[in-house]
DNA sequence: TACCAGGTGTGGC
DNA sequence: GCCACACATGGT
């Protein structure tokens, strides 16, 4: 559980004293870590089930990505990650905040975006913005809470999610739906392929970051463009792409932490 | 002090 | 179409 919250996936999450408080939308989680399980305590089970991803059967998945070679030490390592289902518009803001920026200064921005104008939960705690609540946000709102140069384009972006129904692009083919995603501001090959991974559940993307080249680079070649790196590696791990990257992603960053 | 971080938008060619 | 560059900001 851990390392499925760690591995970059998700930023609303914050430590314990016995392990996690979790929240996704307007939901929030406690989890305890225990010897051989893990307890999930909330009050919306039926989200939560369906936010850790508990029908899936990763063992299943992992023993077929076992058959990659690279794979080895990724899944020895992080064996434990789940891709998890989280809330659309939530992911949507978070990945396009996440353009050349640090994981741990996006998770500061997100919570404050939460403190700025989403509802209260229990514990002091506040949800994700609704896209209502999103739209009274101006340029230097977003400036103040430490969204720096991208405030202007994430103004744009609300815009325009709030004439679409995005939600609705679910059921498109992942290549048409990224064209969807591609034209909104803020919104780039990268952030779109984490989008339709963690937003859409799609997992015939390989979203490529400076991790993902860096993995390239010392196991595949020397290549330095994105493009191709991808579409190599989609050709490579097809409809695991998206389990294979978190793997990938993960043991690459803790690695060099 | 430079360089880096889950890159994207823009203008020049 | 490709390429170089600017872009906030906190950490190392």
């Amino acid at each position: 559980m851990a390392q499925t919250l760690a591995c970059g996936q998700v930023f609303s999450y914050r430590p314990t004293a016995d392990g996690f408080v979790v929240f996704s939308g307007a939901h929030m989680a406690y989890v305890t870590e225990r010897a051989q399980d893990y307890c999930v305590r909330t009050s919306d089970c039926a989200y939560f089930k369906n936010f850790f991803d508990l029908e899936t059967d990763y063992d299943a998945i992992k023993r077929k990505l076992a058959s990659f070679g690279v794979l080895d030490l990724p899944l020895q390592f992080g064996g434990g990650i789940r891709i998890l289902r989280q809330d659309l518009l939530e992911v949507i803001i978070s990945f396009a905040l996440s353009a050349n920026n640090n994981i741990k200064r996006i998770t500061n921005t997100l919570f404050a975006l939460r403190q700025a104008c989403g509802n209260p939960l229990q514990g002091g705690y506040f949800a994700f913005p609704t896209l209502l609540q999103l739209q009274t946000l101006t340029e230097s709102d977003f400036r103040s809470i430490g969204a720096g140069y991208r405030s202007a384009q994430l103004v744009k972006l609300i815009d325009q999610l709030s004439n679409t129904d995005f939600a609705a692009w679910a059921k498109l083919p992942t290549a048409e739906l990224k064209d969807k995603l591609l034209a909104l501001s803020g919104v780039g090959t990268k952030v779109a392929d984490c989008i339709l991974l963690f937003g859409y559940a799609k997992t015939d993307v390989f979203p490529v970051d400076t991790w993902i080249e860096k993995v390239f680079n010392q196991y595949f070649g020397a290549c330095h463009n994105r493009v191709i790196i991808r579409r190599n590696l989609v050709d490579i791990f097809k409809d695991l792409s998206g389990y294979a990257q978190q793997y990938l992603f993960f043991y690459q960053r803790e690695k060099s932490l």
